[in-house]
DNA sequence: TCTTTTCATTATCATTTGATAATAAAAAGA
DNA sequence: TCTTTTTATTATCAAATGATAATGAAAAGA
């Protein structure tokens, strides 16, 4: 096995991982949310409270634009905003109530295709599945 | 290892996936493409020749806006077009040499991106890379 | 043949996203 | 204190994407 294909096989690896990931969140059409904002619910999701200037680094985006779609999150109710009192320049953004339901759907969704995925598999094949994911983490995906 | 934690595992290696597939394609920001356009071009790597129909299926695109972007890439001479003699309505889309080249500079990037992360792995490290690809493929992403 | 269906294209329009300049408020530093 | 830097916001404008109606040409079917 060279190198060569190896990455190939990596790049279609990618690609499925794609393609399941986003029929996974397909339920997120359903919600009255775009994909930029999404993104920015799902990342207030694993770290709370954040900045907008943190926000922008890890999603990607201007601060402008974040700052944009920060305040459509604030007007549709899925997330507060609070000042940090330590440093009063600081906004300190939070997943609302109605924001946390709303994720808790979309995870719930994406964790019924994945049960059913996994369904009748024993307890060897999913503890293969977990050093499988990894041993890719670690030597591949960064 | 139950369940809930083992899909709290598949999405953050998911998350992973996409960031640093994100980081490796993003050699073609420099080209004159955008992310819709690099989808399909990317998709005809794969599959040549290919109709309207197929990509717009494929790359999740409606058939009036896979016919726009069709035309765009058309006009900067990335595609070509011919019709098919056995059903002419059907129109066969291939990468152009230009295409051709583009894509295969950021494959080319992309590559030694990967080569850098598996630089000093031993061949027996490599075929359990593999074999993770390979069950990860089978048994989680579809 | 005549009608219906399929495939592709063009034309619009609305929405989303990206980029940039200008402004304000608080903090940090001289 | 006064100046500079950092953080966040608003306001615009351009570009990309999504959605839909209308049209034409070829194929399929009655």
């Amino acid at each position: 096995m060279d190198h060569n294909a190896l990455f190939q096989k990596v790049v279609a690896f990618a690609s499925s991982v794609h393609e399941v990931t986003h029929e996974m969140t397909r339920g997120v059409k359903n919600e009255d949310v775009t994909p930029v904002q999404y993104k920015i619910l799902e990342y207030m999701m694993f770290a709370q409270p954040v900045t907008p200037s943190e926000i922008a680094d890890c999603v990607d985006l201007s601060l402008p634009n974040t700052s944009r779609e920060l305040r459509k999150l604030l007007e549709k109710g899925l997330c507060k905003k609070a000042v940090d009192d330590a440093d009063r320049r600081r906004q300190l953004f939070r997943l609302s109530p109605d924001g946390q339901s709303l994720m808790g759907r979309v995870f719930a969704q994406a964790q019924q295709g994945f049960e059913q995925q996994i369904a009748g598999l024993s307890k060897e094949e999913l503890e293969k599945i977990e050093g499988a994911l990894e041993l890719l983490r670690a030597k591949v995906f960064k």
